[in-house]
DNA sequence: AATAGTTTTGCAAATGTTTTCATAAAATAA
DNA sequence: TTATTTTATGAAAACATTTGCAAAACTATT
């Protein structure tokens, strides 16, 4: 190990080796028609031989595509989002785009940081979740022309394309089911709905069903707790050590849910007997608990890979309008 | 809107909006010391109205940092993998890093090209899960000299540098708990640990102790399931429907402990007056399960924020050694 | 006012590719 | 054999930036 090299190998060194010039290098990546077979076998060897790797990071600068998408996420660290994330990736990664990652943890100040920063990485197109984000960062977007698509929401007068729920009709289903079951006394235990389109128009479905049907949700029957299933159920287990708690929980979604759930067992409560506890969101999971936890589905899986097929739609072809699907 | 106006803004746009030369906005950026505040205001007024935004691409091809590190993982579809990845990028983006994220879904060919993918958008490092992988992977890394930590594992003959736990110790643990508890017929429960290092130590580890207590773990008693809730309370259903069950189930990790405990109590029965359940890994929210879930800690979230910070110090300073921490 | 020192700037080369255009070689048609 | 078409290759320009070097513009010192 005498010498430094750490002249790393590019596309001259491999012409070099190969006794050909750059461009039919190139040319092999790129159009390997275009190239002789046995001109095609050398260069193949050698690049074997000196373990070259192409260089994105040049080819992005001929307005090549980047080959990556990025993806925004409020966090990833619970189930529902891991579920609609793995699904998006697969689906991408199956037509040979890498995905970039970044988490704003519910700030949307932070969220326009990082979509800046994915955009200095010149991604092919942005996927973010939901329809809520700053002026700032949709304006972005919009002056960079890039292929977005907003995930897990729908909506038909969304600003960007999008693919997802209505979350509005998922909160009225879970608070017209308890209606159904006969309970008349609710209680809301939802995450805080600043930032959070999908919490905030779940819980504005719920009201307006339980309006219709003459039953108030006063401020002291709604509760607001983190997205984790610990606080979720310290929350609740506060809740049901009060005199009078309600007859049935609606929660902004399947980890409360679970949370509560939990509480309740843990008091030795039976449920539904002795208190109904209704989730939105159904992650993967929800239907195998014991008891099982009844949800409001939405479809994870797939919005993740109708996102990912629109958005390569998107990339592929340039001019499409905005384009809404609404899944349930 | 009569111009077509496609012309993406760039540096020498911005250096003659403000009547300076390209070098002298390229400073601004990555110097800004070195330029008189007067210009630096121009030239930033002129980035601000004309919303130019740097392009990595460019930069990277100077030797510059890309500023992405890569990580692969199996798939981030359960909780363990989505806290570890959580706290991995948490970490990694608060210095200015962001995340090129791959999975390949168990498969160390796949694994092999999805690294390859991350070379050519050359991330300045790299991060593993386990310490499985395929010595066409481990050359291709070597080879490119670049920063690689394995996460999740802890060995002190690794071959690269690694931030985790001792699986084998986990599965020791485990198996010495059930043990303790005075159990003797024991099953285990383990996904395939094909390409899964995690499991196969953990496995391991079990054997070792149960036989050295002079039990023996027949393949009678050993079942395999994939690596999710509901598989694995479904394999648990079978087992338990069965004349013959053991006593108690050790589980590959907390996901199958789940599925086993949610089939445990489908039957009716108590856990663990009836049978015992024990899972290894602690994901998010074991402690909070009703009944609680005896489980064989493994800190995941230190793991992640760990491995981000030792992956900075690789890429920071060159020329460290391969480095090995234990966490537990 | 002249000199020396410091700060600020621009020029030009370099980075690793792709692509257009031109040319050489080979294959086909006459 | 010559003319024509097709196929295969290379030279050079282009992409958007950074940086070493040198010139220019100030400041401070005599």
């Amino acid at each position: 190990m005498i010498k430094k090299q750490q002249s790393r190998v590019d596309i001259m060194t491999v012409a070099r080796a190969a006794k050909v010039s750059a461009s039919t290098v190139s040319r092999t990546f790129n159009h390997p028609d275009l190239v002789n077979p046995a001109t095609r076998k050398k260069i193949d060897r050698a690049v074997r031989r000196l373990g070259y790797i192409r260089n994105r990071a040049a080819q992005a600068m001929h307005g090549k595509r980047s080959g990556t998408v990025g993806l925004v996420v409020p966090t990833i660290d619970h189930a529902i989002f891991a579920e609609l994330v793995q699904s998006f990736s697969e689906k991408l990664e199956a037509v040979g785009f890498t995905i970039l990652m970044t988490s704003h943890g519910y700030d949307l100040e932070r969220e326009y940081a990082v979509v800046r920063k994915l955009l200095e990485h010149r991604v092919d197109g942005v996927a973010l979740i939901g329809l809520e984000h700053s002026e700032e960062t949709y304006l972005l977007l919009e002056q960079q022309k890039l292929p977005v698509v907003a995930v897990w929401n729908y909506n038909e007068t969304s600003r960007v394309s999008c693919v997802g729920a209505q979350n509005l009709l998922a909160g009225r289903m879970g608070a017209q089911h308890l209606l159904d079951l006969g309970h008349r006394d609710i209680g809301a235990v939802f995450p805080n709905t600043q930032g959070n389109d999908r919490s905030f128009d779940r819980l504005r479905g719920a009201k307006e069903v339980l309006a219709n049907a003459g039953i108030s949700l006063p401020t002291s029957r709604q509760w607001m707790t983190p997205y984790s299933v610990s606080h979720a159920k310290a929350v609740c287990l506060e809740i049901l050590t009060q005199k009078d708690w309600p007859s049935a929980l609606l929660c902004g979604n399947d980890v409360i849910a679970q949370g509560c759930l939990y509480a309740a067992m843990q008091m030795g409560m039976r449920v539904p007997g002795d208190i109904s506890v209704m989730g939105i969101g159904d992650f993967k999971g929800s239907k195998e608990m014991e008891p099982a936890l009844s949800t409001v589905r939405l479809p994870a899986r797939t919005i993740g890979e109708q996102a990912a097929d629109l958005i390569v739609r998107l990339i592929a072809e340039d001019g499409v309008a905005i384009t809404r699907e609404e899944l349930q």
